[in-house]
RNA sequence: GCGGGUGUGGUGGAACUGGUAGACACGCUAGAUUUAGGAUCUAGUGCCGUAAGGUGUGUGGGUUCGAGUCCCUCCACCCGCACCA
């Protein structure tokens, strides 16, 4: 054995050999318990990142620690490989995305294998490859015949800077997702998925998922955003027309005393009397001009304008004017509202600005509200009042009831409504799945037909960076014959979000080189559903929500039979580090930093918040130079020892150093004790000496803790820490000559603890302790119930809840030796000394607390 | 506004069903070793206090023999949704 930790020589060593032997490559085995470790995978920007290291570290320990414990452990890893930034690099760089991405790839994957992560590599795929993505194409074409994916012309999203429109899941504050600009909105002509028809059960299930985190399934109830109420009918007065409103709140239909219309509202024209046409024309002027942004923050004033025409209040006839508000959204319930002045806020700001009447229809209980007195609208609960033959019910019972009178009188019905809306799948993008569709003059729109997919992106392309995307001035693609009726068509020249490939990758890797279908249904029904899912909380509403949409898709075409794609969710925090900027040159790499200086100009840098590691803020950290600096393993190890798994990790160099620190401990461990342990007898456990039967206990104290730590509840950074506490345990045992077994059997532990942690240095580590084969074979250590029981036990003596004194007792003393032992301590008699005591309270194992007084 | 979450030493973080608060690590202090530095080893390290002891988990209160943990109040910060009818 040699004396020094060389970890780069080992680490390459066991990966060359692991690249040989495949060690992790699986399939079905029914005799197995099966596991499905999934991480997101990766786009293949080039090169990985910190994030990376770290959602994967984590993955690792989890799919070794489960393999060890006998399970039949799924593994892949992918590319998720189309998107914006290749064409990009191919418009800057003069290259092809497809060569960029391949290369890309190729780049990443040595990357991960110089990690050690333990992938079946054979079932690696990238989206951007027809084997794959043409099974997306016939998944949609199945879609599109059941009416899931369809074609309208909408108000959409649109990223002047990435020139494509976007889905509302990928515009946050109004901006792009991807490149942070501004987002516009059009009127255009696009692809959607029907998601809203599995609004229900998708929110539904998010009361089925014990298994994830809750902020995760909060923020999917809030996107959905499920309201309850009805929807009814208000007749127009003197007009053939009805205003179709929907409201939560039924209960406070006699106090609407004005209605609300979106200033986009079909009926608006109509009901504008000639006399006020002017002022409302120039009122939908003007809100049109005002930006999404404004129209929808609390603070854009409420404004609107009066039609000329009433409406009748189908409950008790009262004739109500119709304004058009800029507040009201067309895209929401049904573009109308009934206006509540007394018990809405925003109609009540509404009302005293344009001195509409107030009625008061719910009394809170305990003070009487009126439309005089009021400073703001009562919006809770309380007894109907003003409200005909409702009048005394409490107005929770008044919504059923009023409900079920409108149903009855056939005026409305209850209705349920969602914020969420049909998934935007188009993209006016090159490097993507392009979407199988042709345009016939006399066919319209045609779906491809199954024999010519894949439709395959070109590749003969020009990159010029003007002009959208290549695809729709390539004449080679765009012309094509209408599939239906022969005659000269046009293709879709649009692809598909990325989204729509990463929503069911998962299912893909079941069953990767599958040629007939999309999936093979019998490996499916095996792996699946993916046992555990590690990855970043930014995917909460974006790929998490189309992965279950997509999956109940699939299972609704009587592909798969699986409501829900992943048991449990972990979603791993962010790898924070401060910034570091100087005044002349901005950011910093902390590679430009000398002495706290700036290496250019020598100007002082400053030091800035802690944020998550961002090229752009030049905060990183390249794990290529860590691991040339200190190996994998203790890349690996910071990465989960420095934070808890969901919180956000703070990088710190000193903390990469301890670790590495740690690591050479580990290595002189059986380096200096090899010639003790290298031949001994097996542990005889009756006959030890109390040194050695506590350092027993200890080694197999900690294989319970490291078990159950990593176990179902990911706590690494502590299964870490207690195995370093087993190993200041082994260094500071005085009889390591007198019990060699047992320092074997804990030095042993040691090794195989930290094997799913950092798995090179360990596998060097057993072969140094005499094994031939891999400890990967070796089985996950069980540890022994009688060894955990000690001989005696410490027990604190408090005196009133306070800690006096520390006793020793034997294990099995009873009650009252304890107590006594606990009252004759030196300190502990000086507290109770000249006092009654009045109570003692006896924790067995744990304290006794003489109550005094 | 609604919903979710978080507040513990100089720092990252521990603490099972209420039972020694601060495990483990970083940093720091002193010492040993070393030509020096690094590495390593030993001891110490919440705060106040020479000590005995006091005090301490965002604030204030409550329950309890005993509260970081349970209940109530308030405060701060983070995340998501938001004129959503």
């Amino acid at each position: 054995m040699q004396e020094r930790y060389n970890p780069l020589e080992i680490e390459q060593s066991f990966q060359r050999q692991w690249s040989e032997s495949q060690p992790w490559k699986v399939s079905e085995d029914k005799t197995k318990p099966k596991y499905y470790l999934l991480e997101m995978f990766p786009y293949p920007s080039g090169r990985i990142h910190m994030g990376h290291v770290r959602n994967y570290s984590i993955g690792d320990v989890v799919a070794r620690f489960k393999r060890l414990q006998g399970y039949n452990v799924l593994h892949p890893m992918g590319w998720d490989a189309f998107g914006m930034p290749a064409e990009n690099a191919a418009i800057q760089h003069d290259t092809h995305p497809a060569i960029w991405t391949r290369e890309n790839i190729a780049n990443m994957r040595t990357q991960l294998k110089r990690m050690g992560f333990s992938y079946d590599w054979d079932r690696e795929l990238a989206t951007c490859e027809p084997d794959y993505y043409r099974w997306e194409q016939l998944i949609f074409l199945k879609m599109f015949e059941k009416g899931l994916a369809y074609k309208k012309s909408a108000a959409v999203n649109w990223c002047p800077e990435c020139e494509t429109v976007l889905a509302n899941e990928q515009v946050e504050d109004e901006c792009c997702w991807r490149c942070e600009n501004k987002v516009e909105q059009k009127e255009l002509d696009q692809w959607f998925f029907r998601i809203t028809n599995y609004a229900e059960e998708l929110l539904e299930w998010t009361g089925k998922l014990p298994g994830w985190p809750e902020s995760v399934l909060t923020m999917q109830r809030n996107w959905i955003g499920k309201s309850t109420g009805c929807e009814l009918d208000f007749a127009v007065d003197g007009q053939d027309e009805t205003v179709r409103v929907f409201t939560t709140r039924p209960d406070t239909l006699f106090g609407a005393t004005f209605m609300s219309l979106a200033p986009e509202h079909p009926l608006a024209k109509t009901l504008t009397v000639p006399e006020r046409s002017e002022e409302v024309e120039a009122f939908v002027k003007k809100v049109q001009a005002a930006d999404q942004t404004q129209r929808t923050s609390g603070e854009y004033e409420k404004e609107g304008v009066f039609t000329g025409s009433y409406c009748i209040n189908p409950v008790n006839g009262a004739r109500i004017p119709v304004f058009l508000a800029n507040f009201v959204l067309m895209g929401y319930g049904t573009g109308a509202v009934m206006a509540v002045p007394a018990h809405d806020q925003r109609d009540f700001e509404f009302a005293r600005k344009y001195d509409l009447p107030l009625q008061v229809v719910i009394q809170p209980e305990g003070e009487i509200v009126g439309p005089a007195t009021m400073s703001e609208a009562w919006e809770g609960p309380g007894t109907m009042v003003n409200s005909g033959n409702f009048d005394g019910l409490d107005n929770e019972t008044g919504k059923q009831k009023i409900s079920e009178q409108l149903e009855a009188d056939g005026a409305g019905q209850k209705s349920v409504n969602y914020r969420i809306r049909d998934w935007l799948v188009s993209r006016q993008r090159y490097w993507g799945t392009p979407i199988p569709v042709v345009y016939c003059d006399d066919c319209g729109t045609v779906p491809v037909s199954e024999e010519e997919l894949p439709v395959k992106l070109p590749t003969d392309i020009k990159f010029t960076g003007e002009g959208g995307s290549p695809l729709a001035s390539l004449e080679s693609f765009v012309n094509t014959s209408c599939p239906e009726c022969g005659q000269p068509a046009r293709r879709e020249t649009d692809t598909f979000d990325t989204f729509v490939e990463s929503s069911w990758y998962f299912l893909r890797y079941a069953s990767p080189h599958c040629d007939k279908s999309p999936i093979e249904k019998s490996a499916v029904d095996y792996w699946l559903p993916a046992d555990q899912y590690i990855g970043g909380v930014e995917h909460a509403v974006l790929h998490l929500l189309y992965a279950r949409f997509w999956t109940k898709i699939m299972r609704d075409l009587d592909m798969i039979s699986l409501d829900e794609p992943f048991e449990n969710l972990l979603t791993q925090g962010m790898v924070c580090m401060e910034t570091q900027s100087c005044p002349e040159h901005g950011w910093l790499y902390p590679e430009e930093i000398e002495n706290g200086r700036c290496a250019r100009c020598q100007a002082a840098v400053v030091s800035g918040r802690n944020e998550k590691m961002s090229k752009s803020k030049k905060n990183v950290i390249d794990p290529d130079g860590l691991i040339k600096r200190y190996g994998a393993d203790t890349a690996r190890l910071f990465t989960l020892f420095a934070s808890p798994p969901e919180k956000d990790l703070e990088w710190n160099d000193q903390g990469v150093e301890g670790c590495f620190r740690f690591l050479n401990r580990v290595w002189r461990l059986v380096y200096d004790n090899l010639p003790t342990i290298e031949a001994v007898a097996e542990v005889d456990a009756a006959s030890l000496q109390p040194s050695a039967r506590e350092l027993r206990r200890l080694a197999h104290r900690t294989i319970k803790k490291v078990t159950e730590d990593i176990d179902g509840s990911f706590h690494l950074n502590t299964a870490i820490a207690a195995v370093m506490e087993l190993v200041n345990g082994i260094m500071a045992f005085p009889d390591k000559e007198s019990a060699p077994e047992v320092l074997r059997e804990a030095i042993e532990s040691v090794v195989r603890l930290l094997s799913p942690f950092v798995p090179h240095i360990c596998e060097e580590l057993w072969q140094n302790l005499g094994y031939v084969d891999s400890l990967q074979e070796s089985g996950w250590p069980v540890w022994d119930e009688e060894a955990l029981v000690a001989d005696t036990l410490l027990i604190v003596v408090q005196v009133n809840g306070k800690v006096r004194g520390k006793v020793t007792v034997p294990a099995d003393a009873d009650n009252e030796t304890v107590e006594a032992s606990a009252l004759a301590d030196t300190n502990v008699a000086r507290f109770i000394e000249g006092k009654t005591v009045r109570k003692v309270i006896v924790v067995p194992g744990r304290l006794v607390n003489v109550v005094v007084g």
